[in-house]
DNA sequence: ACACAAACTGCAACCGATTGCAGACTGCAT
DNA sequence: ATGCAGTCTGCAATCGGTTGCAGTTTGTGT
């Protein structure tokens, strides 16, 4: 298709080391000769084939994205924070969507392995060992996982779930359910653990419903058992679980925030169109994605050097329509 | 990191070419030779290096993918579909966002045309001549915009539009007001041309209201007007629209669809979970995906043998709770 | 005019695969 | 034993780049 070095080469009248170096090395060749081979590469629109560079030089310019579903917008939004820092950093990435599916996800994983430098794993469902495992293949960042001595973006999930339950407990509620995730996710799990720690630090009462999909249908089923639970206000484990709860207690004619104040966590950007407008504790997903090439590219850059093998985000509270003082008994 | 296919002759006891062979042609192989071959591959987790097969055969098993804005759920919906389809065929997607910006997109697509067989191109901004240019140095397939010649899969948008307004008729209204998009896109453009036609074949009115952002908030801005003209149902240039439009009227006091009744186009997720339900024109998001790539596929094959070059999918009215029967006068 | 260093540029090998061609080996008929 | 076909396998060239090393210019000092 396009042209090569050594068409480049032969329009110039050099080499083709020297169109080579012209365009990595610039101060190594002659400014009329460079002026010639910018001229050549202007004329034939030539641009390396980096699949051939990357054989020499062991960098191939391109790093890989696996996300458990691309339609999903929070793995969206992680998905174009890493798209973003990449192309500034001038690589190409590879994005594969595992369907949330554990057994798709390896084989992806290891197939993306071998054509990338470095990969970034969004929320692996695998287990620590698989992702050892792969993470002797290639060099690897976690995204929303932990996973014993990974470098990996986590989000600070103890605090986000602190700050929603201080917002609550200001607003007068006294005991709180909580809608939790996929048990085996392990956001849920911190989650959970964080909202524990907060309403015994504010001595409030914590009602968990159980674990539900982390989808709009999860939400839907939950409604019935939050609203059993008489708690005054509930914590879903995202915003997607939360609009479904929205929407049947809606039609149960449960009024929120009136009888019930939900909160999410996330920040999609259904919620602020969410009637009424969803209360949540935002998580950055741009950041996220921004930080993981960071990171990525810095352990690639030299392993032994990175400063940093970890990053941490810390969620917002944005207060919304959903959540208002408790009612009075 | 990986291991070469020189590693595994000298672990099998053969030579580079009969491991290669052993992999890409196995009947030409000795049954004997071939099975010390794969003990050796497995032992070593081998796979081939894509990017140095692709220098040989000229096909590097990658194709391209290029989307104004991953985070809008219609391009994630066609994303995953491409995805989908293309792991299926063991090929692997580079995936470019260009955040909705031109300049970007040219530049883009070009760095991506080099590495890549094909390129599927989703709504790009670019002018005809642009996408001609870029057609000359590589294959590509569009997806939800025509330009003269090139392959693509589209959407019957005036089809959709004539199911939307023959849906309102039926409900008896007579004056259907029109949100349009952005102005220069290919969609907008071709959705006006048929809800033109269809009010016409029906003898009622169209009230366009001009061009808004194709968002949530190109849908707030629009709703006064909408209100204005006083139609008695509207059409939207997208759901991201519709929902914007819906917010706003809500906060009017105008009821839906007691007042007013609202349709969207793409049936995004969100629309069933809007407030009311938003009656849309469902555009199928993965199909476009998958055809595309079947199409991009194909075409690289065989560029003369293609048995077609072009698709078209049908938009189906999915009937929710944001339509109703007019308001009597 | 001559020597010598500095600045460029080209040659050739290499990265990891694929593939046409030719050589090696096998078995079978003569 | 010899010839011959058929089956496997290895050699070597190739793809589009990069880079160490050596050769060619050029300019400067004497």
């Amino acid at each position: 298709m396009g042209a090569t070095i050594r068409d480049v080469a032969r329009l110039a009248g050099v080499s083709a080391s020297t169109v080579s170096r012209a365009l990595s090395l610039p101060e190594m060749v002659n400014a009329a000769t460079r002026a010639r081979v910018a001229a050549a590469v202007e004329q034939l629109g030539y641009a390396p084939n980096r699949a051939a560079r990357g054989l020499i030089t062991g960098r191939t310019g391109t790093i890989g994205l696996v996300v458990p579903d691309l339609a999903n917008p929070f793995f969206a939004g992680i998905a174009k924070g890493v798209q973003a820092r990449a192309r500034r950093h001038d690589v190409a990435v590879f994005v594969a969507d595992t369907d949330e599916d554990p057994t798709t996800e390896s084989g992806l994983i290891r197939a993306l392995s071998k054509q990338v430098d470095g990969v970034v794993l969004c929320s692996p469902r695998g287990s620590d060992d698989e992702l050892a495992a792969i993470a002797q293949d290639t060099t690897v960042v976690l995204v929303n996982r932990a996973a014993a001595g990974l470098p990996g973006i986590n989000y600070d999930n103890e605090d986000g779930m602190r700050q929603a339950v201080a917002h609550l407990v200001a607003l007068g509620h006294r005991r709180i359910a909580w809608v939790g995730g996929p048990a085996s996710s392990w956001s849920t799990q911190h989650r959970g653990v964080g909202l524990r720690n907060a309403v015994q630090a504010l001595h409030v009462e914590l009602a968990p419903v159980g674990n539900f999909a982390p989808t709009y249908e999860g939400g839907m089923a939950a409604a019935d058992q939050v609203v059993a639970t008489g708690a005054t206000a509930v914590i879903t484990y995202n915003d997607l679980v939360a609009i479904g709860l929205l929407a049947r207690l809606h039609g149960r004619g449960v009024s929120v925030p009136g009888d019930l104040s939900v909160v999410g966590v996330d920040d999609i950007a259904m919620s602020r169109m969410a009637r009424p407008a969803l209360t949540t504790v935002r998580m950055p997903k741009q950041e996220a994605g921004l930080l993981a090439v960071e990171l990525l590219l810095s352990l690639l850059d030299d392993p032994e050097a990175a400063t940093t093998t970890h990053g941490d985000l810390h969620g917002e509270l944005i207060v919304r329509d959903s959540t208002g003082p408790a009612p009075q008994q």
